[in-house]
RNA sequence: GCGCCCGUAGCUCAGUUGGAUAGAGCGUCUGACUACGAAUCAGAAGGCCGGGGGUUCAAAUCCCUCCGGGCGCACCA
């Protein structure tokens, strides 16, 4: 149990005492016992409102309260607590003995790589769904983004408990993608020396022309003259694997792996996109109008309908998404977080409009926005625009700066503020990217457990260390800081924001450098190294388990 | 014009879901290696939390309004 958590039992705990014998009218309430961590600035470890909150409804000024909550507090707790004191308009300030801190290196000793891992069983599935780029060409920096913070967000789940299912929606079908065969087929043409014009609004970047240039060498002359209606289903058809094989290994080496790839085309060939329109039908979500099949979204909310079969016959986008959702829905998932570029936010209506009209709850998929990634280059923004080919490439970032560097670098914003990506600046900065101040760390850490190994030190069975030696302030900190981190999970897996891991480490890294720097850890007095071993081991398997929710290695020598 | 998101130190960003005197990194200035890794550490300077109203014991945080920026507003995806 964190120590938070012990904090609020007791304050409950004298409350309820306090109630019995009259002294407060309320009866217990955890909802209004909120326990948090104070600034630095406050000499304690704990602070509590609940005194302010309970303020109104017993008619007394909050001081008051707090006195009384104080007195018992005191009575029942002083084994555990240092001090109690009341400070400011009604916070009551709790400090527990050096000696609670202490048992959270025995816990992280205990649990090692599950330490830190919510195990109170909520265990709701949950299908996280990202990335899901066009195949129409490699991926630009922007992906990047939602594959770190995608992955590092299912990984979080995990921890807190969730049974997570990772998923990338291939849009294997539709415009887009014939749009791609057909630049493909021009550029063999062209290759050829046999002049057909690029497609309006083609895919016209370098990787369409080596596409089309390893056809020419693999098939020479067998398409050459021909027509697009001829051949055009060849050409799509090999690009779409091409395209899809180049994405998915572009993921896996910066490291994202997916547990399904589900194809779009396939719902078409299913029966799946007929089957959804069919229940939405029945339903009377669907109606004709103007020689279209319209979904009446605006029953949900949506601004206005939207159509799912065009009037030439084609389905929409939507469409095939209502099957993909109904799909996933009838899979069983507790939840679904759909993780989309704000350039689609305008789309979230419709689909939680069709969740709804399927028959679940609102909150059954939860759609995160995040904020588009604006690039630059020494300051002078960089134009991405994937027909026009000119884009920087997951792959080109993740060459030039590393996959820890970049995959640090997208988590270290929350998701929905807008994040500038300055290419020179991340390859510049390489060498003092934050990630290395953390991954330096835990590399130090593991060479001064290779040191003690060296110099013979023999560690012994946790239980025999005298832990009462860590009285340094520094080390306080320390494990205070450790023993934070099952909280920290959980909160971050609440609020689905895998980013405040990042800022995490890098605290945690920080106070360690800063103990580091003042104390030898290997010394002569054999009793104090052995506690002081125990302390950095547990710092240093935190910080690897954090690195691992976020997908950074966690290296041992650098 | 309408909708969503953002506006916090020179720059890039946090801010424990409404709490105390608002924080970090980079950059700038000053210092620290004859010891376990200096990819490190210590100190200094730097703020009308975009402006204005409101809600309450308490607002960077919630509501309204204006200003500025991003993204949407398709029978594209």
């Amino acid at each position: 149990m964190t120590k938070d958590r012990l904090i609020k039992e007791m304050i409950l705990k004298a409350w309820e005492r306090a109630s019995d014998e009259g002294k407060i009218r309320s009866r217990p309430d955890p909802d209004k016992v909120v326990v948090e961590i104070p600034k630095e600035t406050v000499q304690a470890d704990f602070a509590t409102t609940v005194a302010m909150m309970l303020a109104p409804v017993e008619g007394r000024p909050p001081r008051e309260i707090a006195q009384t909550l104080q007195d018992y507090l005191q009575k029942e707790s002083r084994a555990i607590l240092e001090h109690v004191q009341l400070a400011g308009p009604g916070y009551i300030n709790l400090t527990l003995k050096p000696d609670q801190w202490r048992q959270v290196l025995l816990e992280v000793e205990a649990q090692g790589k599950r330490f830190g891992r919510i195990e109170i069983g909520k265990g709701q599935r949950i299908q996280v769904e990202f990335v899901s780029a066009n195949p129409t060409g490699p991926l630009h920096v922007g992906h990047g983004r939602w594959a770190a913070v995608g992955n590092a967000l299912a990984n979080l789940l995990e921890a807190a408990g969730d049974q997570v299912h990772r998923e990338y929606y291939n849009n294997d079908s539709g415009r887009q993608v014939k749009l791609l065969g057909l630049s493909v087929y021009a550029r063999y043409q062209q290759l050829l020396g046999h002049p057909v014009p690029d497609p309006d609004d083609g895919y016209r970047g370098g990787y369409v022309t080596e596409m089309a240039q390893r056809l020419a060498d693999r098939y020479g002359e067998k398409f050459r003259g021909r027509t697009a209606d001829d051949c055009l289903e060849f050409f799509t058809r090999h690009s779409l694997e091409e395209m899809t094989g180049v994405i998915r290994e572009d993921l896996s080496s910066f490291g994202i792996a997916f547990d399904d790839w589900f194809s779009e085309a396939s719902l078409y060939q299913s029966g799946a996109v007929q089957n959804a329109l069919d229940e939405l039908r029945g339903k009377d979500y669907l109606y004709e109008k103007e020689g279209a099949l319209w979904f009446r979204s605006t029953h949900f909310g949506d601004d206005k309908d939207r159509v799912v079969r065009k009037e030439d016959g084609e389905f929409t986008y939507l469409a095939s998404d209502i099957a993909y959702h109904r799909d996933k829905l009838a899979r069983g998932f507790d939840l679904l977080i759909d993780i989309w570029g704000a350039d689609h936010h305008g789309y979230t209506a419709r689909m939680e409009a069709a969740v709804q009209a399927l028959g679940y709850p609102k909150t059954r998929l939860r759609i995160l926005i995040g904020q588009l990634v604006k690039l630059v280059r020494n300051g002078q923004p960089v134009p991405m625009s994937k027909r026009a080919g000119e884009f920087v490439t997951l792959r080109d970032v993740v060459d030039e700066v590393g996959k820890d560097a970049a995959l640090f670098f997208f988590l270290m914003r929350r998701l929905d503020s807008p994040m500038e990506f300055d290419l020179e600046l991340a390859k510049r900065q390489s060498n003092e990217n934050p990630v290395y101040y953390v991954q330096y760390a835990h590399a130090r850490l593991c060479s001064v457990g290779r040191q003690a190994e060296e110099q013979g030190v023999r560690l012994k069975d946790p239980e025999q260390v005298r832990l009462e030696l860590l009285a340094e302030p520094e080390e306080l900190k320390l494990m205070k800081r450790l023993d934070f981190f099952p909280r920290l999970i959980e909160e971050s897996a609440r609020a689905l924001e895998p980013h405040r891991l990042t800022f995490y480490l890098l605290e945690l890294a920080g106070i360690l450098h800063n103990y580091y720097f003042k104390h030898r850890i290997i010394s002569a007095n054999n009793d104090l190294t052995q506690a002081r071993l125990l302390l950095v081991g547990a710092v240093r398997t935190v910080m690897a388990n954090a690195l691992e929710i976020l997908g950074v290695t966690a290296p041992e020598r650098m």
